[in-house]
DNA sequence: CAGCGCCCCTGCCCGC
DNA sequence: TGCGGGCAGGGGCGCT
């Protein structure tokens, strides 16, 4: 569910409820993310406020005055803000109640998130240093990927999927970005003209910009509690359309794996 | 360093 | 209807 434009939804969404307002409990209740939730947490957090939230590629990033929260969501997880008193769901694991009577709870079935802290500039945080360029920021431009691609063999799919080269392309976009553009997920990246990359990230943008325009809708959806939203189905014209036709040329789509990711594309128009 | 496979975990869907 | 296998939107890590 957490695409780029989920999260940035989730950000928007949960801002207003829990900026300048104080944190009176944090309860861990299973510290078993992908990392350990540090059980020195309250030390840091409790009786303080966040002053900022932020994105940084799909972290969330909560910064009070002695440090910075850090969220993220995984496969699996989604955020709420819910009264202090509402009962638990079965895989809500973590909460931050605050003096206002609003609660922040992560949701993960899969436990593949990760709620960490740090007390450095957020740039020099590990998992944050070496990331590429946000995808809709003006340093990703077909000169960076041109530039950047030449020595790569890796298909075009991992390389735009790989967050060296620029974060929160995920594997849904990977797919309609590269269909978009008519180029085939397997190509070498390094052989790809600056022509193409053109498109490409053009097209890149072009589809983050819309489906975060429609983020709201796919929140409401998110915190209704299937987790499916179904209206960005819709948008899709090839991820999850294995074997159905191709909206261009009407050639059925195939499917392959590559870097064991589900990759469809029409063996007709993506060359 | 580049590239690749593995793995963390639960839920759901499909076929038998 | 029950059960086992495969697969899922992420991404760090360890090995070659």
């Amino acid at each position: 569910m957490p695409e780029l434009p989920e999260v940035e939804t989730t950000l928007r969404g949960i801002s207003a409820h829990i900026l300048n307002t104080t944190i009176t409990r944090v309860n861990i209740r299973n510290p078993k993310l992908r990392w350990p939730v540090p059980a020195s947490l309250p030390d840091y957090l409790l009786q303080s406020q966040f002053s900022t939230i932020q994105r940084r590629a799909k972290y969330l990033l909560l910064s009070c005055e002695s440090g910075t929260l850090i969220i993220h969501l995984g496969m699996s997880g989604s955020l709420r803000i819910v009264s202090v008193n509402e009962s638990y769901d079965k895989h809500e694991h973590f909460e931050l109640c605050f003096a206002n009577g609003k609660a922040l709870r992560l949701k993960d079935p899969r436990r593949f998130g990760a709620v960490l802290w740090t007390t450095e500039p957020v740039t020099q945080y590990p998992l944050l240093q070496h990331l590429g360029p946000e995808p809709l920021s003006s340093d990703f431009n077909p000169d960076y990927l041109f530039k950047h691609s030449r020595a790569r063999k890796v298909s075009i799919k991992q390389f735009i999927m790989d967050s060296k080269v620029v974060v929160g392309i995920g594997n849904i976009y990977a797919n309609e970005a590269l269909f978009a553009s008519g180029i085939n997920p397997k190509r070498a990246a390094g052989r790809i003209s600056k022509a193409r990359y053109e498109k490409l990230c053009a097209a890149s943008k072009t589809i983050l910009r819309q489906a975060i325009k429609q983020g709201g809708t796919s929140l409401k959806d998110f915190t209704g509690g299937d987790g499916k939203p179904g209206y960005f189905k819709q948008e899709l014209l090839v991820y999850g359309r294995k074997n159905q036709p191709c909206t261009q040329c009407g050639h059925n789509l195939k499917e392959i794996r590559l870097n064991n990711r589900s990759t469809v594309y029409c063996t007709q128009c993506q060359k």
